[in-house]
DNA sequence: ATAATAGGCAACCAAATGGTTGCATGTCAA
DNA sequence: TTGACATGCAACCATTTGGTTGCCTATTAT
């Protein structure tokens, strides 16, 4: 098990959503190919992927001097799961006390 | 439309998905309501309650001296729906290719 | 009218964040 | 074996963040 609040963090970054969104277009990327076309330097790419892998959004594997990223969707699935669900269930009703309450106001 | 950056930002804070946790539970809070049994002063729920108003999360409304937040569950479903789908759908893939990596290792 | 209540505004502060540069280490290829 | 390549580590920096305190304003109730 892991802490949402750490997946929610690592999420919150517009840097590290990409980090993802490129490695589920390619899996098993090195560091330097991550790196490819960011306006960034390699360093401030390895601290966001360290902290992607310390949330669990990522698993890497040394293979010789090369470091290869792996994308794990589990924990992209459970704050779908617990987390948005949850409020997709009262969204009908809450829409509609929002309406309720905006049409009050021209009362 | 709203973007999604600030969405993921305002949820990387955990007073703040409480504060939605509460207002998903009832919904249509006061100020002083919502930062009942909260350890944190009146001002410090304001400011997370105008990032979450900016980011689309809570609407509010002013009746009389007391304003009154709403929920609005679109952008959650939004992040679901255009974010965390896309990851859903390549997650067998991703999986079955981080176990023939962490196989490898024992080679 | 006046006190109590609900909220807003602004200045300030410490800590976290996202980034940099410089240098060190480990691995592969010529 | 020696240079090039892939990555790691640490110090440093500016900005953002999450919080505080103090005071001001508007509305309601007595």
């Amino acid at each position: 098990m892991f802490a949402m609040d750490e997946v929610f963090k690592a999420l919150a970054d517009a840097s590290r959503r990409s980090l993802l969104d490129r490695l589920h277009l390619k899996n098993g990327q090195t560091l330097n190919e991550l790196c490819e076309g960011l306006a960034m330097t390699r360093q401030a790419v390895t601290k966001h992927l360290v902290i992607l892998e310390a949330a669990n959004l990522v698993t890497a594997f040394k293979h010789g001097r090369e470091k290869l990223h792996y994308l794990n969707p589990v924990p992209i699935h459970q704050i779908g799961e617990r987390w948005i669900r949850k409020f997709e269930r009262g969204k009908l009703t809450a829409l509609s006390e929002l309406k309720r309450q905006l049409e009050k106001r021209d009362e």
